[in-house]
DNA sequence: AAAGTTGATACCTTGAAAGTATCAACCACC
DNA sequence: GGTGGTTGATACTTTCAAGGTATCAACTTT
């Protein structure tokens, strides 16, 4: 029960004339007849009555027919589908990133990635930076988007980082706040003594930046609210409670009109994205196809 | 793409393990690896990640399993319907037979042999005897139950003659009829002279049989009313408009009530019955279940 | 560190599929 | 009623891929 057999047969019956459906295979006449009649032996069954070189279907013959086109059908099917993946026009890229960027840019850039790409699907983990870089190593994730302090330790050998993206950490305050009455104007951080912060909880490395800013400058950070999530902070900030600090690529465009971004003039220190990858783990086209889009997107930022 | 490295692939996507996988193949481990190799070559995809000697499915491969267990079962569903034909217990065959047989005792008989052949099927073709003989011949038929007198020629080279079974002519008459009275009593076939007559129109066998048994007697045939259905010969014997003679066993049993049959003392010839099927024509083993079903049946007349 | 896995590679053997040459049967056409 | 021309089947040879054995390198487990 080979395939080429199969083929043989289909174009046998079609033609009901050996000899054309023997060219029409690419092979000379006798290999038609007896794979054919091998066919027959395997099945147990004659599929064609050959009555004074006559050829035509046997019951069994027609019903051999149906079942041989569906197999054959099915394994086109699958080599179609397996040519879709291989180009990367289809097929699953599983992204992992942090909130900010996962939540705001990235459904951004996909909603226009889908028009060139319908068939490329995504599934998204937002997690914290360590848990996606656990999840990278698990190779749970083709690629994540993390975020990365220089002062933290070298990734583990499996890990390769893919590029690294940086951008200013603003001042967001709200509309009436008094810092906000000088805007464009770049502000110094020791302006920010005494503001009540609202911040993202330890543990994120946005925090950790911010922690480190701070200390290198002998200020304490106290936030009079901490949040696990963007989002929070941000309504937070929406509601006059305090200020927060955070790298504009992770606001919402509708709450850049909440609230207003402030540059800081004496910043050094930068929130540093990176995109991460398995060392050993084999990409899939529609990843890499994923992959560099992201990595275009964030050059441009 | 062939049929083994399709199951050698599904079985080390089922297991994760090419050894045992192989051994499930009855197959060494080294031809496992190289033909799913190959299998990978083909597709032009990767389906198993083989990182750390810990085998796992890529995407392409958890996508190509389904379609090549779709294609399997479509040939293993193919091999057991090619089996079922071939032990006889499903198929079409297609009969043919004169009419008084095929309307009563065929349908008749085929009730029962449902119970034991559910998925046999049959085609049946009424029609007189000459015009069978032709389908028969030119194959559109696997055999057919037709009348024969001894007179005709022999039948062409490429039938042949099952069987043949007689069956004793009757005279069937209006249960009111004078000849109707001593039921059991056979007659002479001279008491029929001046009798009207209802008979099948030249051209059936029941009728050639009839007139030449006339004929040996000197009597002359003048039907009074002359039918191509014995459902119509019947009805006029039904209504008492004249008698007709039949074999019984072409009866209906409703009509066995309504006519009465009476034997014929002096009558040596019988009415014949052939079951003839094309020489070179191979039956199907469904074919030979009944033909040997209907072969018994006869017998029993 | 040692023993036992695992999948991959190298090399050889074998068998089935493909090719060539030819045949016998059939059909159609003078 | 021969006579090409066609059909599918058969005999024989060639070839190539599938299968087997031996072995390796990498990894896991004890």
């Amino acid at each position: 029960m080979e395939v080429p057999k199969l083929n043989y047969f289909l174009a046998a019956a079609q033609t009901l004339n050996f000899r054309r459906a023997a060219e029409m295979c690419n092979v000379a006449q006798p290999v038609l007849s007896r794979q054919i009649a091998t066919l027959e032996t395997e099945l147990g069954v004659e599929l064609f009555s050959r009555v004074k070189k006559r050829v035509r279907l046997t019951e069994a013959g027609q019903e051999f027919v149906v079942f041989a086109q569906q197999a054959i059908e099915k394994l086109q099917q699958g080599q179609q589908a397996m040519s879709e993946l291989k180009s990367g026009e289809r097929g699953l890229v599983l992204v992992g990133s942090i909130e900010g960027y996962g939540t705001e840019a990235l459904p951004r850039l996909f909603a226009g990635f889908r028009k060139h790409h319908p068939d490329i699907r995504l599934q998204l983990t937002i997690r914290g930076t360590d848990e996606l870089l656990q999840l990278v190593e698990q190779q749970e994730l083709d690629f994540a988007v993390v975020g990365m302090t220089f002062d933290q330790g070298k990734p583990p050998e499996t890990l390769v980082v893919q590029s690294v993206f940086r951008d200013q950490l603003h001042v967001l305050v709200h509309p009436e706040h008094p810092l906000a009455q000088n805007p464009g104007e770049p502000l110094r951080l020791e302006q920010l003594e005494g503001e009540p912060l609202v911040l993202l909880r330890e543990g994120f490395v946005a925090r950790r930046v911010i922690e480190r800013v701070f200390a290198q400058r002998g200020m304490v950070v106290q936030p009079v609210a901490e949040v696990d999530m963007m989002e929070g902070v941000l309504a937070f900030v929406r509601s006059g409670v305090g200020v927060t600090l955070v790298p504009p690529s992770m606001i919402r465009a509708s709450q850049r009109r909440e609230v207003v971004a402030l540059p800081i003039a004496d910043l050094k220190e930068d929130f540093v994205f990176a995109v991460v990858q398995h060392r050993f783990r084999a990409l899939s086209p529609a990843t890499n196809v994923v992959m560099r889009t992201v990595l275009n997107e964030l050059n441009e930022i």
